[in-house]
RNA sequence: GCUCCGGUGGUGUAGUCCGGUUAAGCAUCUCGCCCUCUCAAGGCGAAGACCACGGGUUCAAAUCCCGUCCGGAGCACCA
C-alpha cells in the first residue's frame, strides 16, 4: 500500500484526528509546564555556572530550561558567571562556557559576573553583621566541623560588639587566609544542617581572572547567590536538587537583609549511563592521556556533542522530553540519539565507506562512469559520478557472508554474482560475474567503492567511557576501511550518513567520529 | 547516624496539587508488516506498568492518610 493509500484508509476508518493526534501529544510533551505565578512579560530565569571547567550536558540541562521560561513568558535570560572562588575560575572557562551555549543557540539576554558585584555583596555581608545576623568567627575549621556535628555555638557567635569590631578587621587585611570567617547566625541544632551559621564570606588569596588579587574576601555561594538573584530580579530561580536543603539559607538570608524574594523551582541533573559529568571521573584520564582533549567524542561536554555530530536542536528537544522532575534518573542516550537521527537525516548525504575492505573482482565489467544520488529522497543533495572498473572492494561483513552462487546489488550499480571465493594466502578476494539488472527485495543489497577512486579511512567510534566505576579499555573502537574519493573532498564538520554503517560527522582529513547508527 | 527528596512498562516521562471523564497517554527500545537500490528516515501495528510494598479513608485511589522497603542528596572557609 502505498503512503496516500495509507493514509486515505486511515481517513476513512478514523476521520479527522487520527493521523495528528499522536504527534501532538508527542509535541506537548516538548512543552515546559507553566511556571508557578509567572506573569507574561515578567520573568527573569538566570544561568549561573562557575567558570571552573567545560561545560556539559548537564549545564545544557540548565540554561535550556532557563531559556525556555524566559522565552515563554516572554521574558529575560541573565548568564551570570558564579565566580567567587579565585582559586577554582579560570578565563579560558568563562569563554568555553559562553561559546558552549552560543553553540547550544542559547541567548543571554545580559552577561555578568558575580564578582562584578563584589562591593556590593561585601556591604551586604557588613551590613548582615551589623543587623545581628552575621558574625565573624575565628575558630579553626576542625572546630567549627565538630561544634556544627554537635549543634552547639562557640563564643565568636555571642557578643554582638566583638563581631562589630571583627568586621572591620576582616575587610582591613587584619586577617589571614583561614584566620576568620563571616558566618551566618542561623540556628546550631538545626535539623538541617545547612541552617547550622554556615560561612558566608571567607578569605582567600589568589589571582582572580576578573578582579586579581584586589580582593581577599569572597563570598561563598550560600551568599553570593540569593543576593544576587534578588538584585538581578531574577523571578524564578532554578538549580539542581543537591541544592535543595539549602533553599532554607536562601530565604533566610534574604529575609534578614529584607531583600525580595524569588520563585526557587529545582530538577534532577543529568547524567548518561557510564558517560560520567564528574571533573572527578575525566580528569585523571586526560591528565595520563587516555583521553586526548576535552572536546573527545566519548566525552559528555558540550564541545565532545558538537564534534561528533549532534546539533542543538536534536539536545534541546531531549532536555525539554525530560521535563523538570526531581526524580534521579539516568536517561537513554538512545531518546537523544534518536531525536538527532530524525533531524540530520533528511539534510545527510548518503556515501560509502566500507570497513575491513574485501577484494571483488568482476569478471569481465566494463569500465564506465554511473552517477550517484546523494540522498535517497531530496534530490536537493545533488549526485556524485564515479568512475568503476571491473574491481570493487565492499565490506569484510559483508563478503564474510558469502556463498558462491549468492547473488548480491552493489547499490545503485548493478547486480553480481558470486562465482569464486579465494582464501589463499590470507587474503581474501572474491570472484564474481555481473548478474542480472533485477532489484529484488530480499537480495543484500551492498555498498562498494570503485578499485581506482579509494581513499583510506577511518571512522572512531565512541563507546561507554566507564563500565561501573571502572574506565572502559574499549570506549574508543576505531574502525579502518576505504571511502569513496568524494569524501575526502569534505570538509571537516560536514554531516555524512554512511550507508548501512551510521551517521558521521567529518572530523580531519579522511578521518570521520560517528554520530550514532 | 541525622535530615530532606524521590520511587508510574527495559528506559525516560505525562497524569498525582483539585480522587471517578483512558483501569494509564507520549517518547525511546524490541519485534512484525508497509515503503525503500541502506541495517536511515517515514507509515501502520504488537509486546511491555494493575502505577515500590502493606494497610487505611471513600460508593470510587496511581491520585488523600499512615507505615515499611528501596534509591539519591545534604551535613565544606566548593559551587
Amino acid at each position: 500500500m502505498s503512503l496516500a493509500d495509507q493514509k486515505s484508509l486511515l481517513e476513512e476508518l478514523a476521520p479527522g484526528e487520527a493521523i495528528t493526534s499522536k504527534k501532538k501529544q508527542a509535541a506537548e510533551q516538548l512543552q515546559l509546564p507553566p511556571l508557578e505565578g509567572a506573569m507574561q512579560g515578567k520573568v527573569v530565569t538566570r544561568f549561573p555556572p562557575e567558570p571552573n571547567g567545560y561545560p556539559h550536558i548537564g549545564h545544557a540541562k540548565a540554561a535550556i530550561i532557563d531559556e525556555e521560561y524566559a522565552r515563554m513568558y516572554g521574558g529575560k535570560l541573565i548568564l551570570r558567571f558564579d565566580d567567587t572562588n579565585p582559586l577554582k575560575e579560570k578565563l579560558e572557562y568563562y569563554d568555553a562556557i559562553s561559546g558552549g551555549l552560543e553553540w547550544l543557540g542559547v541567548k543571554p539576554d545580559l552577561v555578568k559576573n558575580t564578582s562584578d558585584d563584589i562591593k556590593l555583596l561585601h556591604s551586604y555581608g557588613r551590613r548582615l553583621v551589623e543587623l545581628d545576623g552575621a558574625y565573624v568567627c575565628t575558630c579553626s575549621q576542625d572546630r567549627i566541623r565538630d561544634l556544627r556535628a554537635k549543634g552547639l555555638s562557640c563564643e565568636c557567635r555571642r557578643d554582638h560588639a566583638t563581631a562589630l569590631e571583627r568586621i572591620s578587621k576582616m575587610f582591613d587585611g587584619s586577617y589571614e587566609q583561614n584566620q576568620a570567617i563571616i558566618r551566618f547566625k542561623g540556628e546550631m541544632a538545626d535539623q538541617n544542617t545547612a541552617m547550622r551559621d554556615p560561612a558566608l564570606f571567607r578569605i582567600l588569596e589568589g589571582n582572580h581572572p576578573k578582579l586579581g588579587n584586589k580582593v581577599r574576601v569572597w563570598p561563598t555561594y550560600d551568599f553570593a547567590a540569593p543576593i544576587e538573584d534578588s538584585l538581578d530580579g531574577v523571578t524564578h530561580a532554578m538549580r539542581t536538587k543537591e541544592y535543595e536543603l539549602r533553599n532554607a539559607l536562601y530565604f533566610a538570608i534574604l529575609d534578614r537583609l529584607g531583600l525580595r524574594k524569588p520563585t526557587m523551582i529545582e530538577f534532577s541533573r543529568l547524567e548518561f549511563e557510564g558517560v560520567p559529568v564528574s571533573k572527578r571521573k575525566i580528569k585523571p584520564l586526560i591528565e595520563d592521556g587516555r583521553i586526548k582533549s576535552w572536546d573527545d567524542p566519548r566525552l559528555p561536554t558540550l564541545a565532545a556533542f558538537r564534534r561528533r555530530g549532534f546539533v542543538p536542536e536534536a539536545i534541546r528537544k531531549f532536555v525539554l522530553s525530560l521535563g523538570i522532575t526531581l526524580a534521579e534518573t539516568k536517561p537513554p542516550f538512545e531518546t537523544l540519539e534518536a531525536f538527532n537521527r530524525k533531524i540530520i537525516d533528511p539534510v545527510s548525504p548518503r556515501l560509502f565507506f566500507v570497513k575491513n575492505p574485501v577484494e571483488v573482482h568482476i569478471n569481465g565489467a566494463l569500465g564506465k562512469e554511473v552517477v550517484l544520488k546523494n540522498h535517497p529522497t531530496d534530490a536537493s543533495l545533488g549526485t556524485r559520478k564515479v568512475k568503476v572498473t571491473d574491481t570493487f572492494y565492499i565490506a569484510g561483513d559483508d563478503a564474510t557472508s558469502l556463498k558462491v552462487d549468492d547473488e548480491i546489488r552493489l547499490i545503485e550499480l548493478y547486480n553480481i554474482k558470486i562465482i569464486e571465493i579465494d582464501e589463499s594466502n590470507n587474503n581474501r578476494v572474491i570472484k564474481a560475474q555481473i548478474g542480472g539488472d533485477e532489484i529484488r527485495q530480499s537480495m543484500p543489497k551492498v555498498q562498494w567503492i570503485a578499485k581506482n577512486d579509494i581513499v583510506e579511512y577511518k571512522v572512531m567510534i565512541p563507546k561507554e567511557l566507564y563500565k561501573g566505576e571502572e574506565y572502559n579499555t574499549n570506549s574508543l573502537e576505531i574502525a579502518q576501511g576505504f571511502a569513496e574519493s568524494f569524501v575526502s573532498t569534505l570538509k571537516p564538520d560536514a554531516r555524512v550518513q554512511f550507508v548501512r554503517f551510521g551517521f558521521c560527522r567529518i572530523d580531519a582529513k579522511n578521518q570521520a567520529i560517528m554520530t550514532h547508527r
